[in-house]
DNA sequence: GCGACAG
DNA sequence: ATCTTGTCGC
């Protein structure tokens, strides 16, 4: 059956009560529970995509890759689940004043290697709101979405899902939308409360962060996602940690156990890296 | 009124 | 997010 809900989608001509209470809507629609059989150690990816030649093989030359022997195969000779990097880069006008269009770019992963990629470009409609990213760059992430062949069984979002004033994060709009299981993925914390201090943690901690009074959806104490710390320079400067949380159809806790795993060396999972790359490529072919 | 806020 | 060179460190 099919538990998309293509009603629910963010439409930007919404005033700002009805996207809350579309919102809210979504939050009720959203499971924050592993209803799947989605592994961790089965979406791992081994080995970073290097990015100094570009990026990795384009879909045409990735299709003929996925029938190489040992690529992206486990051990049973099932396929892998087919992860999907979500992100956004933006043109600007000629003035170089606000952003104009939205460059929408998604990957998709099999088994650490890439076998698909899709852009889209959609004119932006509405300016950013925190707490409502959804209504900004829904539309243009669908779009590229469905310019993707590969049916994904995960998106990784550049954004936060559970981790947000109503529960309903980018992340939990698309998710619950394509009724995907999905996570999100932010490099900053909207709201919510962690319980340690992120300061200048070794690769790999991570700490819950909680319902606070800023998510009044929520029980107060509710682990709504973790800070994790994806990597850290042994000297120099600090990195950042990531804040990871539930999109739909994943529970807090698997959701930084599969960032982790997408984790290959870098600050960022490979599928939100190698999206972040593909969107400046696209971005720039566009200029 | 003040603070705080993903991309 | 975007505007941008060099620079420090592995």
């Amino acid at each position: 059956m099919d538990l998309a809900r293509p009603d629910l989608r963010p439409d930007p001509s919404l005033s700002t009560a009805e996207m809350e209470t579309l919102q809210r809507e979504i939050a009720a629609a959203a499971t924050f529970e592993d209803d799947h059989a989605l592994s961790p150690a089965a979406v791992a990816v081994e080995e970073a995509a290097s990015l100094a030649d570009g990026l990795p093989p384009a879909r045409g030359d990735a299709v003929a890759n996925e029938t190489l022997p040992g690529t992206g195969d486990t051990e049973d000779g099932t396929d892998p689940p087919t992860v999907v990097g979500v992100d956004q880069a933006f043109l600007t006008d000629r003035e170089g004043d606000r952003p104009d269009a939205a460059v929408s770019a998604v990957v998709a992963l099999r088994g650490g290697t890439v076998v698909e990629y899709a852009s889209a470009t959609t004119p932006l409609s509405i300016p950013y709101v925190p707490g409502l990213l959804a209504f900004r760059e829904g539309e243009p992430i669908l779009a590229a979405l469905d310019a993707l062949d590969a049916d994904p069984d995960l998106l990784v979002c550049d954004g936060s899902g559970r981790i947000h004033f109503r529960e309903a994060g980018l992340a939990t709009h698309v998710g619950v939308l394509r009724d995907v299981p999905s996570v999100g993925v932010a490099k900053s914390l909207l709201c919510g409360e962690p319980d340690e201090s992120t300061d200048e943690r070794p690769a790999g901690w991570r700490t819950p962060i909680r319902a606070d009074d800023a998510v009044p959806t929520a029980e107060p104490g509710t682990v709504i996602g973790h800070a994790f710390q994806s990597r850290q320079y042994p000297n120099s400067k600090r990195v950042n940690p990531l804040y990871v949380s539930p999109g739909h159809r994943v529970s807090a806790e698997t959701a930084v156990d599969l960032v982790a795993a997408l984790c290959a060396g870098y600050k960022l999972p490979e599928p939100t890296r190698l999206a972040d790359a593909h969107a400046d490529r696209a971005k720039r072919d566009a200029e």
